[in-house]
DNA sequence: CATGAATGAGACTTCATTCAT
DNA sequence: GATGAATGAAGTCTCATTCAT
């Protein structure tokens, strides 16, 4: 998706917008939208405030590009991953939530997180490219992989979208968890053994066998 | 809140900084921080942006006691009902998951929760006090209700930190959900029915009896 | 000039305008007009700063009436001393410059010179005053006395004002040079010493008798 | 220091920052620091008020550029002339006091003595730097040249800052005097014939030769 | 393509001054 | 007479954005 830049001139010019989103990304994460301040986004990018106009008409352009840029393609191959597996839903669950886990620690996944819930009632439509194209997709993708678990007999009934929170939101929690509070010095969560916990609880309960 | 009309032209210092931080909550939790201005908050509050300087010394004084004021209290209560709780964590646990739901309409919990998330690298300290004084105690308290009913033989073992997100994640996730995306059409979550479903998922299992 | 509230209601309230101007002198002094706040100025009076309003009109009126009250009678008596003097003027001369040099130190006069040289810009009127009332006058009286030395022989030739200048300049040099570089740790100038070592060169000259 | 017609729009930037402190020193000598506005400084100077930040930090960076490039210059300039010389002291000191008051005449001198001396509080670290730099260093410089003529005899025994004192600080006052009393219409003061007048008067003394 | 220089708009904050009590 | 409370006006400073080069 960085590839729109046309090589007219043979520079690394091709590179430029990639990078200035990198440095965005940072920026923006670090900050939020308000807070960040171009001239850190361009020092930080290696060219002049300026520059950023050649490549992006405004900050609001810039922030939905980073959104955009930034994470979709995360989503893009859990998709593929989900689809392309074939077998019972307690092996599945693992395995999705240890790739949320790994996606947390090796991309900015919980820094986009952040943003977005941070600056949705700043950037309306924002919000709504990302509900629409990614997190309603994705949500979509969880509740039918569970509802056609409940259709094969291998998950109870109710709500297929209240079990895919049951699924997410401990992982979710995990992530806002490692971002907001591990910088100022909270003990660190590990994601990974998490994963592993939850998968087992959520899929077998946490009441110990005697009563039942 | 606001429940006093005013006698005739100044009112009684007493009510102001309450007033001042009701209003301050919500123009934080629309815009955030940085995005917020002094001039929104002090007019609708009914003063003037002058007056704000009587009662906090600066914008981040400000933001400081909403977070404080506003939240703490819930957590009070919480502790003070799940500590006076006698009986087996099975029925405690959609006691506080419904608990949760309902302050999640209530009050303003949603809406403090994504400040303190979309704000905690600009504020270290503030996500620190709430880290230390909230946060934590909350996670600590269901820890140890978790620990306390795996002593009883009650919960299956493991970390009873995570079994601390397994039970709670989920109502996060949906808290965020509807503060971030139901602003802008997406379709509601019902906190309750997602508190009720959820208890009895983490509790007992998503797979059903079939392969057991 | 202090005397000018009426005292229809019997309190110790005749005492208030003169500890106003006494505040107002400290703060004036240390921060010259535009930086002084009437909210320090009132703080240190141990009234409100509505009070202040009661006696001034506003700030400006309160520097007019710091300055005319703080110094007015120094100078006054200043006058009186030197025209109740009989005797030749090179037994005068010291007198002066000691009587500078105590009102220097036992005054606030050092403050209030800084006040108006700094402040005369923003206040012409009261540069005028000052002028007219107090500094003409007091130029006038040495140039006066000079003027009648040269007249009986004591004192040679040359411009009376000049005279004066030659004679109060180095006092006025001393005076600001503690007002400004003591306070910053420079070292102290004994006035007193100054004042008798310059009347003797100031009288007799600095050259040694060698030459003549 | 303005002998420069703009290219057409924008300036090169190598000007700007004399152009600015020009400008700020007229601003500041006339208001004082704190009644000192930025925009009249950056309209004085032809620039926005945005522009002053291009140049300096903060208003106060700009004052202690304006004391700092305005005057060292002269003090350079008199230290090297003083040095220079070869010949009597009862030569130099007239030279001196002419230099001063034409320093006094041709350079906004007196408006700066006036700076420090109405801001030495608010400014103390500019005090010191005045202190240090310039008038410890010219107070040192005169009374050197003093001890060095009382070491050749041609001058009386006395301390030699004492000395100093009754040499410079008439000048002082006729500097003052023009900057604070001719604004408002008073007599103006001929510096030079004052320097040429004082010259004789404190080599020789005021007396005359009757009484000897 | 790229940028140094510049700025308009707007934010936070201060403070002299007023007013109902 | 006195003040706590309040505010309008203004000042410093920031920053997204533009433009000539």
């Amino acid at each position: 998706m960085a590839e729109d830049r046309e090589p007219r001139f043979r520079r690394r010019k091709t590179a430029r917008p990639g990078e200035i989103i990198a440095a965005a990304l940072e920026v923006f994460a670090e900050r939020g939208f308000a807070a960040a301040r171009l001239a850190d986004i361009a020092h930080r990018a290696g060219v002049s405030k300026a520059a950023l106009y050649l490549y992006f008409p405004d900050k609001d352009a810039l922030f939905r590009a980073v959104v955009g840029e930034a994470i979709a393609p995360n989503f893009v191959e859990l998709r593929v991953m989900a689809r392309a597996y074939e077998g019972p839903f307690a092996a599945l669950a693992p395995l999705l939530l240890e790739r949320i886990a790994r996606a947390a620690t090796t991309t900015r996944l919980p820094a986009v997180a952040k943003m977005i819930i941070g600056e949705s009632r700043n950037f309306p439509q924002l919000a709504r490219v990302w509900h629409d194209q990614i997190v309603s997709g994705a949500a979509a993708l969880v509740s039918d992989l569970i509802a056609e678990a409940q259709a094969r007999g291998e998950i109870k009934p109710g709500r297929p979208r209240f079990h895919a929170f049951s699924l997410i939101g401990p992982m979710l929690m995990g992530l806002l968890w490692r971002e907001t509070f591990e910088p100022i010095g909270a003990e660190p969560i590990d994601l990974a053994a998490l994963a592993r916990q939850h998968a087992a609880t959520v899929l077998s309960g946490m009441l110990a066998e005697t009563g039942r």
